[in-house]
DNA sequence: GTCACCTTAGAAG
DNA sequence: CTTCTAAGGTGAC
């Protein structure tokens, strides 16, 4: 991939680009931030260093609780169809506001697909700005979260919800 | 094929 | 209220 640092008040987020777009974005490593040598990177895409500084503004908004604006083209293309649907219908989720996991599933035509939402959430590639934290369980219950429920709380209280 | 997963509605005790 | 079950998509074994 393509490794690039991004700054936050809550630490340094690793954002990892492809040609086509956002592929990946990671929390910050709170126990050992000792990785990476970054290994030889091939390809550097065109429009790297703009997607580095609208990956940035975007996540400073998104962790402030604020819409993310203008965000970079995100490459989804790892994904499935279904989790497509699902990280896209995510991505309308305003600031504040939250869904179910029944609900998702109703959204996107899969009612029945409630497990297969939580699955998608967490394999979502892109925390944050696709806000797999503002799905919570049923009866308001807050589920699980792969990155560390911590985030999942620290998100939605600074949106207020 | 089997199992485990960021789940949930419903039926039974 | 607590416990159990079935059901959907997907990846690991």
């Amino acid at each position: 991939m393509n490794p690039s640092h991004i700054k936050t008040p809550d630490g340094i987020f690793t954002a990892f680009f492809s040609e086509r777009g956002l592929v990946g974005l990671e929390f910050p490593r709170r126990s050992k931030s000792a990785k990476k040598p970054v290994p030889v990177q091939r390809d550097a895409p065109p429009h790297l260093k703009e997607w580095q500084l609208l990956t940035q503004a975007a996540l400073l908004k998104a962790l402030a609780g604020q819409r993310p604006g203008k965000l970079p083209p995100l490459d989804l293309s790892a994904g499935t169809a279904f989790q497509q649907s699902v990280w896209a219908l995510l991505q309308s989720i305003p600031p504040g506001h939250t869904l179910s996991y029944s609900e998702v599933a109703r959204a996107i035509g899969r009612p029945k697909a409630v497990r297969a939402v939580g699955q998608a959430c967490g394999a979502n590639p892109i925390p944050v700005l696709v806000p797999c934290h503002r799905v919570l369980a049923a009866h308001g219950g807050l589920g699980g979260f792969s990155g560390g429920l911590e985030w999942k709380i620290k998100l939605l209280g600074r949106e207020k919800a």
